[in-house]
DNA sequence: AAAAAATCACCCTTTAAGGGGGATTTTTTA
DNA sequence: TAAAAAATCCCCCTTAAAGGGTGATTTTTT
């Protein structure tokens, strides 16, 4: 399955200016069309449907609704869509969240209009495009501590504590005694100045054991 | 902090077209400099720290230890060091487990050498470079289910147990009582079909509710 | 107006977790 | 090749936090 050129784009931007820019350059300079541009998504949501669009630029500050509540709802009325973010947020959990909410890529705004058609055609053709410094964050958020104070055994318990397993499934999985799960779970404690499972996971997220 | 032309890079790749090859074209067709190139991990372990590399290119399949095992090793020995992943490995456990233990960038080994000497620009100038259909599967990596049975607050609450609090911590951290959070979590295990806090993270995990 | 979601309360049971102490075997490293 | 570190296993004892049942009111959505 290849982009088509044919291929339809949404606007959802409040910035005139930006909105009809990119559309302008979209049309102008790609393969692809823009059928549509709205200044938020309550302006949105009763005509898209009939725009029947491919790809969705969206914005995250948008007057009513934001952009990342907007996700869930325009997946819910045009389930094929993808849907790219072009913002001026760029944190962690921003970004996190919009991915996790199912945006297909996301873009600072500073981004030139060819990166964003090549985005487009990505998008398209299945992948997953960003902008280097979006990349950055969501691989520094994948990482973990690189000086943890755990033996390779406590971590992988400690992992499989997080995933809620209990000491039976542990033991089972490592093929080992409850027992000595009991023993790595004392010892990990210990390590973590921590004194239950509850308090276990938490650090282990916090510090990025797992 | 901008890209220098005499960053330094080494390649650790077993096979020598390819080692060779991308050697070749970085040393010929960009400003960086190919200072060394080892077949194995354990044939650069004792070797690299002199070569003093910015960039290591690193494939995943080597002989003795795999290049997920020799991440956290270079790191060790070059905690400065910039890795990009080159590897024909793109499931996505692969690449989380290269990208959570210290990887900046990952591609595939289709990749066009013009590809990959911006993409050591990009890591150079801090950004995270993927390939698209890398950056596609670490997408989806992060992707909740869209269609949860849960509530909003059923989530939020279901969200807090993965991370380890007890009732209490989430009654004090949604300011409402025990008792409450006891019937949302009643009603989570109903709907996910548990009936315990183990289970109910297990198949949160598993179904990408959280 | 009806349905769904969110809130709070009381009773009662028990399991899985946690703490202490001791010991042997295997692996790594200096 | 010693010494240290990591991983393995066993027994005793205690209890906090979790889980199940039932019922009800208020708030929000549709």
């Amino acid at each position: 399955m290849y982009s088509q050129p044919e291929s339809r784009i949404v606007i959802i931007e409040d910035d005139q200016t930006i909105r009809e820019g990119y559309a302008y350059l979209i049309n102008h300079t790609s393969p692809y069309q823009v059928v549509a541009t709205y200044p938020s998504f309550d302006a949105a949501k009763h005509k898209i449907s009939k725009d029947q669009p491919d790809v969705i630029i969206l914005d995250i500050q948008l007057p009513g609704t934001n952009g990342i509540d907007a996700l869930p709802l325009l997946k819910k009325l045009l389930p094929q869509v993808y849907i790219i973010m072009l913002t001026v947020y760029e944190t962690e959990k921003t970004i996190l969240d919009a991915l996790a909410n199912g945006a297909s890529g996301y873009f600072t705004k500073n981004t030139p209009t060819a990166k964003l058609i090549e985005a487009i055609k990505d998008v398209l053709n299945g992948g997953g495009p960003m902008s280097p410094d979006v990349a950055k964050t969501v691989i520094l958020s994948l990482q973990k501590n690189q000086d943890s104070p755990l033996t390779k055994r406590e971590t992988q318990i400690l992992e499989l504590i997080t995933i809620g397993k209990d000491r039976g499934q542990i033991a089972k999985e490592l093929f080992i005694e409850i027992e000595t799960v009991k023993t790595h779970t004392k010892n990990i404690y210990t390590k973590l100045d921590v004194n239950s499972k509850a308090e276990a996971i938490q650090v282990a997220k916090d510090k990025r054991l797992v």
